[in-house]
DNA sequence: AAGGCCCTTCTTTTT
DNA sequence: GAAGGGCCTT
């Protein structure tokens, strides 16, 4: 086909740019993915570049996979050599080939998130660190951080206690890793701009091959990731773009969309290009979408327009409680269905949380209307696909103590947490990992050096699957990866185990089969490629296509994606924007991206909905519109007034104001005491030792009025209604 | 060593 | 309202 088809004038601009730095500020629905797409294949085609020297990067997997078939058809599959994938794809890959020049293995593995809490909480053991004082999730966070911003654990500062204490564990976490042959998600970026920043031969080497660089989504990039990509154009200098700060929504993971001006700082003679013309949207929505981003501040404005009309009215629901919002989401979507007005995969239902999801799938179930559900209960997380990927890494590494401990007794083998002591404590005596004991015990048995060390019971059980592992190592090298799998199967009994559980034993079973069938198709390649993939591949990647169904998901996982209609759910004060975020101004401007892309997916229709109660923690809790509604003018917004009744009539309360809580229960039973909220959001009270303070949230819950006030003294405090003697001061509002 | 029970805690988003 | 940790019993 002509590559210069059906483009604008910016996107022509943009595709046949000439080499150097290209920097495209994409709207929503402006076709962004068509210019990136239509760009490789140009410089295929008409620059005449050979694939091999074209690098394309994206954030998931679902992006690159779409991106290949659409370059692979635009230039007739002449794509022999191309790397197109995943930041992190791309980094295990290289890191991979490099692993010489390096402080692992390359048989190294990929620690998920598990492993690496489960890294830090040994850490803090070691260090003797109360691990209720310092968290290991926070622990983490920050040292992902600082990772993420290329700083190294001997670079930690330590200016106070909280930071002596994050770069003590990350000091030994770090070694952690190494030990265990490792690296965890942030390691394979920063791993790899060290290794280019450090070594100039590994740098000339892939900067010049890489005659173009390609970046979608370039927003979302942290600084690891932008240093990188630095890095990878530093020879030919040219590197392609795209990007849109409005919806830059992974701050929270290192993502920083000033890296934007940086690109501009960086590279003066840099060419930019806005495209402004939305070809999704109606301009309905698309006006609801600018007055929802326009009150960011900080921000390139644009002017987005759209050719395909005014189209219908945004629809706004308060539904009594949360059961009753995801009953008129589904009872919306089934009508539309039954009229034969719209088809299953029209729809699409967004959420911030995924435990928003468990309602909307039990109306679902309800009304009998068939969905789909992005990420929620994960695939890799269930408990027999993780051991079954804990054996195959095992066996890629043995030096993976964590897998070690995880399999070691399942299905049970008699070797419990006493046993594995030791065995920890043996192999640091030797100087070896737990794995190369536990081999050794398996060739030699009693005659090994270290069997004495165990009872003899433990001893020979450790011997026993010592020379378990052995074999699978030795069958690995000449073994597909399938084979090696149906070994481990056979041998540990793993069927039988599994259906050993009478009432969830056939489904784990078909899991375990289904890891079985994505095994078979590496057979042409490595175990570490397929271990790499299943590290790298997120249930995000995993979205059953074909079916045509409304798809359940969260605001983040919709970014890219488009539907005729969208239903936003859980518009309150508190959920979006997320309770998390209410202190941070930054934190906040990303919530408002966040619903800024959650509306500009839709194409014609979209409904935001919200609960004036729900229950969160199992009890309820009220809730006020959220803030964001307020920006969408009236005249955009249809209100449907008539609630979905449910339940007893008394439910049918008329409207009183978000704070007063009615007294029944999802169910229509009644508590035992109707609780009356004293406070309202708004009021300045008096406390008797922190002083005078605003109320800004009241909560009834567990039958008690529980406070959030900000105190002019001290800050946020929450507390009970009934313990704290406050006094009103005034009831303004 | 293993399994069961009760306690707490906590929850954003994910490569 | 789920999942994990601690403590109990067998």
């Amino acid at each position: 086909m002509d590559l210069l088809a059906n483009l604008n004038q910016q996107q022509f601009q943009a595709v046949t740019a000439p080499p150097g730095q290209v920097l495209v500020l994409a709207g929503p629905g402006s076709g962004k993915t068509r210019v990136l797409t239509r760009r490789i294949a140009y410089l295929i085609r008409e620059m005449g570049v050979p694939a091999y020297h074209i690098l394309a990067v994206t954030f998931t997997n679902k992006a690159a996979q779409e991106m290949e078939s659409r370059v692979s058809s635009l230039v007739e599959g002449n794509l022999e050599g191309i790397w197109l994938g995943t930041f992190h794809a791309m980094c295990a890959r290289l890191l991979h080939r490099e692993a010489q020049l390096l402080p692992f293995k390359s048989n190294f593995v990929i620690f998920d998130e598990d492993d690496q809490e489960t890294l830090v909480k040994q850490a803090l053991k070691e260090l003797n660190i109360d691990d209720k004082l310092s968290k290991p999730g926070s622990i983490l966070n920050k040292i992902s951080t600082a990772k993420n911003n290329l700083i190294l654990a001997e670079e930690y500062p330590s200016g106070n206690y909280r930071e002596e204490i994050v770069s003590r564990v990350y000091k030994l976490y770090q070694a952690k890793l190494i030990k265990n042959n490792a690296v965890d998600f942030d390691d394979l970026l920063l791993w790899t701009v060290k290794l280019l920043a450090e070594n100039k031969d590994v740098r000339d080497a892939y900067s010049h091959r890489f005659e173009h660089v390609l970046v979608d989504e370039f927003q979302d990039t942290n600084l690891a990731q932008y240093e990188l990509l630095k890095l990878l154009a530093s020879h030919h200098g040219n590197i392609f773009v795209v990007g849109d700060e409005d919806q830059s929504i992974y701050r929270w993971r290192g993502a920083d969309y000033r890296n934007v001006l940086r690109f501009e700082q960086d590279y003066p003679a840099c060419r930019t290009i806005l495209l402004e013309q939305n070809y999704r949207s109606t301009q309905t929505v698309l006006d609801a979408a600018r007055a929802v981003i326009d009150a960011n501040t900080h921000r390139t404005p644009k002017a987005l327009f759209t050719e395909r009309g005014v189209g219908e009215k945004i629809t706004l629901f308060e539904a009594n409680d949360d059961r009753a919002e995801a009953d008129y989401v589904v009872e919306n979507i089934f009508q539309a269905i039954q009229s034969r007005k719209a088809k299953g995969s029209d729809f699409a239902v967004m959420y911030r949380t995924n435990a928003q999801s468990r309602l909307l799938e039990e109306a679902c179930m309800r009304a009998g209307l068939p969905y789909r559900i992005l990420g929620a209960q994960r695939f890799y997380g269930r408990r027999e696909v993780k051991d079954m990927i804990a054996y195959l890494r095992l066996v890629q590494n043995p030096a993976d103590e964590l897998s070690l401990g995880r399999v070691i007794n399942v299905p049970t083998r008699g070797i419990g947490d006493k046993t594995m002591e030791v065995l920890r404590q043996v192999a640091r005596a030797a100087g070896k990992t737990p794995g190369d004991v536990l081999l050794e015990l398996g060739e030699l048995r009693e005659k090994s050096p270290h069997f004495a060390r165990f009872s003899n019971r433990a001893g020979l059980l450790l011997s026993d699957f010592g020379s378990l592992l052995s074999k699978w190592l030795k069958g690995k090298e000449t073994h597909s990866v399938s084979q090696v799998f149906d070994a481990i199967i056979k041998d540990i009994r793993f069927r039988e185990y599994i259906e050993d559980d009478h009432e969830f034993g056939e489904s784990r079973w078909e899991n375990v089969q289904e890891l079985r069938r994505q095994a078979f198709e590496f057979n042409e390649k490595e175990l570490s490629d397929y271990l790499q993939r299943l590290a790298l591949v997120s249930d995000q990647d995993t979205l059953p296509e074909k079916q045509d169904a409304p798809l359940l998901l969260t605001l983040h996982a919709a970014k890219g994606l488009e539907f005729d209609t969208v239903f936003i759910v859980g518009l309150d004060e508190g959920l979006l924007p997320h309770a998390r975020s209410r202190d941070e101004p930054e934190e906040m401007s990303e919530e408002r991206r966040l619903f800024y892309v959650g509306v500009t997916r839709a194409k014609n229709h979209l409904h935001l909905v919200r609960a004036e109660q729900r229950t969160s923690f199992g009890a309820f809790e009220f809730n006020r519109p959220s803030q964001f509604l307020d920006s969408i003018p009236e005249e955009l917004i249809s209100r449907q007034g008539a609630r979905i009744a449910r339940g007893s009539k008394s439910r049918l309360d008329a409207y009183s104001g978000w704070s007063l809580p009615t007294p029944s229960g999802s169910n229509g039973e009644s508590h035992a005491r109707i609780l009356e909220p004293k406070y309202k959001a708004g009021m300045r009270v008096k406390h008797e030792s922190w002083g005078e303070g605003l109320v800004v949230d009241v909560r009834i819950q567990d039958n008690e009025e529980r406070l959030d006030v900000f105190f002019d003294s001290v800050g946020f405090k929450r507390l009970l209604a009934s313990l704290a003697k406050l006094e009103i001061l005034n009831k303004s509002q």
